[in-house]
DNA sequence: TATCTGACGATAG
DNA sequence: CCTATCGCCAGAT
């Protein structure tokens, strides 16, 4: 567990139902404010963190996981519209 | 030290 | 709105 992925996944852990934040805004809290890319890379390969509510700068989805992030974003009242988090 | 790999981000066309 | 590119980063090899 490096100190990258523990704050990383720190950070993810603390965001509460409902709320959605973006791979950039995970990275800066965390401390690593240009690694977003980054920070897939850690959620990608994490278990127990919730990783639907984190999506891209625009608001997509996180890609192949679409349908599944959609539905649990839409249960904790998250609006969404063509694929995307509304702003 | 050099490369390659992504659940990224901003920008140009 | 879409794709192509380029810059950026931590990790793995």
């Amino acid at each position: 567990m490096t100190e990258f992925e523990g704050r990383v996944l720190d950070v993810v852990a603390r965001l509460r139902p409902g709320e959605v934040a973006t791979y950039g805004e995970i990275a800066e809290e965390a401390g690593y404010p240009r690694a977003a890319r980054a920070v897939g890379g850690v959620l990608a390969r994490s278990d127990g963190v919730p990783w639907w509510r984190v999506v891209a700068s625009t608001g997509r989805l996180v890609p192949g996981h679409e349908r599944e992030q959609a539905r649990r974003l839409r249960t904790e009242g998250v609006r969404l519209a063509g694929g995307r988090v509304r702003a």
